[in-house]
DNA sequence: TAGTGGTCTAGACCACCTC
DNA sequence: AGGTGGTCTAGACCACTAC
């Protein structure tokens, strides 16, 4: 048997203290030179073992205050009542959404006309690096980003819309674009998580050892594919569900 | 301006020669002594540089075999065929999926009776701690440990059934509790992402700077729920999807 | 055996935050 | 001012892999 190197000691002593309640969410950690005392390791040691937790997702390092616990406050997003026309709403999903849990929404957003990213190309069914509308939106919630939704939408679809033009669509733009006969009939939901990139960490501000998790719906027409919207979720503050078949049973649950 | 620091210096760019392919999956990082070289560092610092891309997910450092560039080889699960009994099946849906593109599924199997975990107890309904069946299974796909599945039964259910027997069930759960009357007539998804913990890491085989995709599906009779699946996947490796509505115009795409 | 990454030490100076 | 984390050095020895 081999002994645990000295650094995983710390860290699993560290993990053990946050999950039995010893050191709750919010809480601070001792000091890194503290730590070196109590383990009596180097410093150098002391920060491998912290960065076995920071990596876990379970602490906070914040220069100059010390390392925190991190508090879990999710928000669950429905991803199977999102943008159902039929369901009564005050402007866009994530608006509502939001509003209905009594959270306060914000949202950054421009237009821009670009040439359309290969993810997206393929999905509209057009030649990649052609030109496409992007909507983009980096989002809010009670004052902390959230998350960044880029929409693609082929330029066949622009002509003749609002689609293209600067300034929010205050209905949603799914409901403006069904409202002038583009109906969306059915639409193909992708997920993945992977490690944000460094451009990702900078708009969500996310601290290292968090994942995204990044949503891909494309919308249907009758005939073709009508636009393609990536979600990129900070995943330690998001959950996504969805609804299929008969659900009585399960109640007016959250 | 304040300069970059040195080990970002580093991480900056290796990523960049990764992402311009000059360093193409599966080839072999220079090692740490020879980066030590190249950027004037001492030899912490190029570590840190590297833990950077190994966070991020970008390579894989092996003992005494150097640092790889990692190849990302997907399986994507369809969420929404996935257990429609209406569809052709061999064996359970894992297997008929997995089969279906033409890579080798194999599982480990066992059936347990426990306490059921507060998450899965509250979804079924019944008292926390309380008895249940637990399934499991830890998945491999061509022979790479894949994800782990596992589903909490309820007592109740368990009573005349050959749930609560060890021994895999050939036609899958879900029809064979269909045949005998316990139908499953919807299902509430939930869909998270977070970093793995110590034994899933272990189990899964993950490396550091992969994220793991947790899917829970509930499973609803017409009263009442019947069972509560969570599959925990590599986030490297997987994709999951969901279908809704009319995609007719969407053709045979995969 | 030689080269690789894994662990660890004992310092140093800087940047940030709180008081 | 004093404590915190952030960056960095220049070594050391061990464990694993390849040849």
């Amino acid at each position: 048997m081999s002994p645990k190197p000295l650094y995983r000691q710390v860290a699993d002593a560290l993990r053990a203290e946050i999950a039995d309640g010893t050191r709750p969410p919010g809480s601070k950690l001792p000091s890194e030179r503290a730590l070196c005392e109590r383990f009596d390791a180097a410093r150098n040691t002391v920060r491998m073992g912290l960065n076995v937790l920071i990596t876990e997702g379970l602490v906070i390092p914040s220069h100059g205050r010390g390392y925190e616990v991190r508090s879990a406050e999710v928000f669950v997003l429905n991803a199977s009542r999102s943008e159902n026309l039929t369901l009564p709403q005050e402007g866009d999903s994530y608006t509502t959404d939001v509003k209905r849990v009594g959270r306060e929404p914000h949202q950054e957003f421009r237009v821009e006309l670009v040439p359309l990213p290969p993810e997206a190309a393929s999905r509209l069914r057009v030649e990649s690096e052609q030109d496409g509308v992007l909507r983009f939106c980096l989002r809010y919630l009670d004052g902390v980003p959230w998350s960044t939704q880029a929409t693609y939408y082929p330029m066949w679809l622009a002509e003749g819309t609002r689609i293209a033009q600067a300034g929010d669509i205050a209905e949603g733009t799914t409901r403006y674009l069904a409202d002038r006969g583009i109906e969306q009939v059915g639409y193909y939901d992708e997920l993945l998580t992977r490690m944000p990139t460094p451009e990702e960490a900078r708009d969500l501000q996310i601290g290292p050892g968090v994942p995204v998790l990044v949503w891909t719906r494309t919308g249907y027409g009758s005939d073709r594919p009508i636009r393609c919207t990536v979600t990129t979720f900070r995943g330690d503050l998001n959950r996504i569900t969805f609804e299929v078949g008969d659900l009585s049973a399960r109640g007016g649950q959250p």
